[in-house]
DNA sequence: AAGTAATTCCCACGTTACTC
DNA sequence: GAGTAACGTGGGAATTACTT
């Protein structure tokens, strides 16, 4: 008898111990198959945002695109220039996401050596001229132009730092020979737009736009003569402007080679006048800017200024 | 279509600043 | 002082736009 109890009780619990493995085992399973659709759900999850970044990427660069048109448009109606905020990407993308969509969707405008649209190359100037300040600094200029790459790249134009910078180089080039030769210049040219840009940034800038010669080592001493001759507009433009402070070397301080031919554009207080001067303003309203000058001082300047009434 | 002017691009060169 | 990188400029070929 107390063998046979003893016999049952020990199958109840083999029974016992069976079931509750096989409860283990089911619970195992249930959640194995549980962290598997997690794992999906993930990878469903990562491959929507990858396709949301992508697609945000796109919006965003051909909403810049846009802006930059329709404010160049605005611009040459109203005469006035427009400084939006500088757009940035939006910190949550990821840098893996963020970066090769971009990639992508500008191929069609990469920084290829395909020739500089005409809304493309004012861009360019317009920030050049903005971060002109930065360029007068001493030092290498290899990381300003890489910034202007980026500014550049934000308004929807993808070109490389190095493109930049040979292609404001160029672009000042050809204004000099234009310059040199204004009768040979026709209105049909079709760069007129940024001509009128650059003949305001150089006509209205304090230093004179150099000769064509490229290292004079007199011109050093004529600069110097000449930023002394503008002391008293630079005293005026520093009050309101900080930044003018790093322009205004000390007395006998010679401008540099380099800084001197950074130096024939504008701060920017006077870019932000000169824009409103571009090419949808009045005349009247040149007339007066021009009389402004004058009595700052610029007039006996014999290079440059007086070129400007013969092309427009 | 041919000719010409305007514009752009590539490359070489001179100067400067910096390092060793 | 030599070597080197960065920078700015000029020359000239190539391309584009316009005229005849």
């Amino acid at each position: 008898m107390a063998g046979f109890f003893e016999n049952t009780v020990k199958k109840v619990m083999d029974h016992q111990e069976m079931l509750h493995r096989k409860f283990l085992e089911v619970i195992e399973r249930m959640d194995r198959e549980r962290t598997d659709r997690e794992e999906t759900w993930r990878h469903q999850e990562a491959e929507k945002h990858n396709r949301e970044a992508i697609s945000r990427a796109h919006e965003r660069a051909s909403t810049s695109n846009r802006e930059a048109q329709m404010v160049s448009y605005i611009e040459r109606i109203t005469g006035q220039s427009i400084n939006l905020p500088i757009r940035m990407a939006p910190p949550l993308l990821q840098p893996e996401i963020s970066n090769e969509p971009i990639k992508e969707i500008t191929s069609t405008k990469s920084d290829s050596h395909s020739r500089w649209p005409k809304d493309e190359v004012e861009a360019l100037i317009k920030v050049r001229s903005r971060i002109e300040i930065k360029f007068q600094e001493p030092g290498v200029k290899g990381p300003l132009w890489e910034e202007v790459s980026s500014l550049m790249s934000s308004m929807g134009y993808q070109r490389s730092a190095k493109r930049c910078k040979e292609k404001w180089e160029n672009i000042n080039k050809y204004f000099r020979k234009a310059k040199e030769s204004p009768e040979r210049r026709s209105q049909r040219s079709k760069t007129c737009s940024y001509f009128n840009q650059l003949d305001q940034l150089y006509s209205s800038s304090l230093i004179n736009y150099p000769s064509s010669t490229t290292y004079m080592p007199s011109r050093g001493i004529e600069f110097d003569i000449e930023k002394q001759g503008h002391s008293e507009v630079l005293e005026a433009f520093a009050v309101g402007k900080d930044h003018l402070a790093t322009i205004t070397n000390p007395p006998g301080e010679n401008i540099k080679g380099a800084e001197m031919s950074s130096s024939r554009f504008e701060f920017d207080g006077i870019a932000e006048k000169n824009e409103e001067l571009e090419e949808g303003s009045s005349e009247q309203d040149k007339e007066v800017y021009k009389d402004d000058k004058q009595e700052n001082g610029e007039q006996g300047k014999d290079d440059g200024s007086g070129d400007e009434e013969n092309e427009n």
